[in-house]
Parts: structure tokens; C-alpha cells; sequence
DNA sequence: ATGTTTGCAAATTATTTGCAGCAAA
DNA sequence: TTTGCTGCAAATAATTTGCAAACAT
């Protein structure tokens, strides 16, 4: 599927449930589509939203984001460093993609795969729990950073 | 172990790194030891602390939770409600307890058993990465709440 | 003496809100 | 012509920082 089909599915499920994509939200949309890779905070979305739409404010981008957090288009992620981030989520995924977090080099790699049917299945089972989302982040270090035993090159922390 | 004993303990992990246990970092120590199935925030702390140590001031607390949290005494957190939340981590656990966040009810559960030892195995080998922690959590709905369907007391949010 | 820790107040950062104008149904 | 959407500026909320005083080694 590409650009122009995901951003005519998005406008149906905006116009569905009475939004409209305006070309501040299209632009927004955009950019998260050619970024999906990346977890962009609100501020790195307007100032990539801004060099095709320089008249666009930041409170139209955080409106947009909510928004489109609101109707499950996107998902608001934290990772602890005081930004809330934000990420696609096509085809109505059920589920997140998994995190791995590199403490050496600060890469942030996504895993596709879902690991977590049993579990969930086990939850249901024994705690009589529904889930309907989840999320799992792993925090280590990648062997090939290990050897090169130098910080981080983001955030200057030393391996610990 | 009792408070006393896990003080004492932790009063020896900050003198090893060079920190004393003065009386605020001692009271802050205990607010969250005796609070540990919740997950405080770094206001609620203060407020806690504050009703036996009046004097302190709530940017100490920021510091303690800081510190604490670098030692990896405590576990900072991120729930997606704006307010960071700070969890003790008694004896040195690698690893997260996981949680369930019930969408109608608000609760939030904490499940102590480590689940993911053969994903770790797994990501060591199949992508050269070690873990040294990871975070697990799940949303989704209690049977008992999703019978009586009304939106959640602390938030208001209805059942989605 | 030296370096750590504290409380306070001020600063910073991320995010939200009030409001008047504009645009679309 | 009502309602939604925007940009701007101001407000808020959480957290951090500068600093001088208190404390501990």
C-alpha cells in the first residue's frame, strides 16, 4: 500500500467519525508515513511538517497527533526521556511492535513479530484478563557495541 | 525483610557509591517501601513524605528519586499520563514485573512472575543482544469490569 | 577546608488552552 | 450560519537548575 492509498484510508476514518483531513493534517500524515521507521516526537513532526507547510503552528500538530492518537491511528509512546513520541499504526494493528533499546549506541530497533499470543492467552485464563493492547521494550546492549566499549554517542552514558 | 533491614541495605549501596543516607533521602526511602505496590508519583512522594518531614522541599525529592533511580534502587516509569512514577526494585531484581492496566476500572495490576527468559535467549541469538531489562505491559479489560460496562471512576473514560 | 546536600525561587520544557478569524458543510 | 479547524499567544504542569546556607567528613 502506498503514500496516497494509507492516506485515503486515514481520510475515510477521519470523514467516518465527522473529521476532515485538512491539509495541516494530510501534511502531518504524511510525514508520519514517510517516517514510519522512526518514533518522532511532536516537535520533530512540526519541524518536518513546517519545510513543506511553514505557516503550520505546533499546537495544530499536537492537536493533529492527539487526534489521530484518539482514533487509534497513531500510537503516543514514552520512553522515559520526557517526550511523548508517536508512531503509525496500519491496518488497525491490534498490537504494538516490540522495542529493542541499544544502552551503548542508543538505537532504537522495532521487532515485528508478536511474541505475546500465549501470554495473552494466558492471561485471559488465569486472571480473566481482555487484553487488547500491549507493550514490551527490551533495554540492553548489542554485542557489537559491547566491544567497542566506548558511551553512547546520543547521550554520552557509559555503558553500564 | 523487614523496612529496617532493606534501609540498611540501601543505606550501604549509597555509602559504597559515596552517598549518604541523610534524613530526607531516609524518609523519601521509606514513603516508598511502604508504598511499594503502588507506583508513586514524584508529587505523590513528596506529599507522603512531607506529612512526617515537613521541611523538605519537593526538588529534593526530584534529586532523591533521581539518584535512587540511578543506583537502580527504584524504577522510573512511564504510564502515559504526563507524571513519571517511581517503583522500588528490591534486591537488585534484573528485571520488571509486568502490568495489567484495565481500561473501565483504572487498576493497575502488577504480575511478578518473569515470563520472557526464553524471548531474552531468543533475542541473544538470533539478533546479538543482550538484555539487561525490559518492561511488559498490558491493556485491555477485566471480565468482572467489562459486565458492568460504565466508563472508569478515576479517569471518566468510557469503555473503548 | 572541602565537598555534599538542602530549600527556595526562578528557569526550562513539553503540552494545553483561550480566542478571534477563517473555511467548509 | 453553524460548526470545525487554525495560528498565535498565554497558561499550565512537570521537572530542573542556580544559589547561598547548612551539614558532614
Amino acid at each position: 500500500m502506498n503514500i496516497a492509498e494509507q492516506l485515503d484510508k486515514i481520510n475515510r476514518q477521519l470523514t467516518a467519525k465527522g473529521y476532515k483531513l485538512t491539509p495541516q493534517r494530510e501534511m502531518t500524515l504524511e510525514v508520519l508515513l514517510e517516517n514510519e521507521k522512526d518514533h518522532l516526537s511532536a516537535e520533530e513532526v512540526f519541524m518536518l511538517v513546517r519545510q513543506r507547510f511553514p505557516e503550520i503552528g505546533l499546537a495544530t500538530v499536537y492537536r493533529t497527533l492527539e487526534l489521530l492518537a484518539e482514533l487509534s491511528i497513531v500510537q503516543k509512546m514514552n520512553f522515559g526521556d520526557g517526550v511523548a513520541r508517536f508512531d503509525l499504526r496500519m491496518d488497525g494493528q491490534a498490537h504494538m511492535h516490540h522495542h529493542l533499546i541499544c544502552k551503548v549506541c542508543g538505537a532504537l530497533e522495532e521487532i515485528k513479530d508478536d511474541w505475546l499470543t500465549d501470554l495473552e492467552q494466558r492471561l485471559a485464563r488465569e486472571y480473566g484478563f481482555q487484553v487488547t493492547d500491549h507493550r514490551l521494550d527490551f533495554t540492553g546492549v548489542y554485542q557489537t557495541c559491547r566491544n567497542n566499549n566506548e558511551p553512547c554517542k546520543r547521550t554520552g552514558k557509559a555503558v553500564s
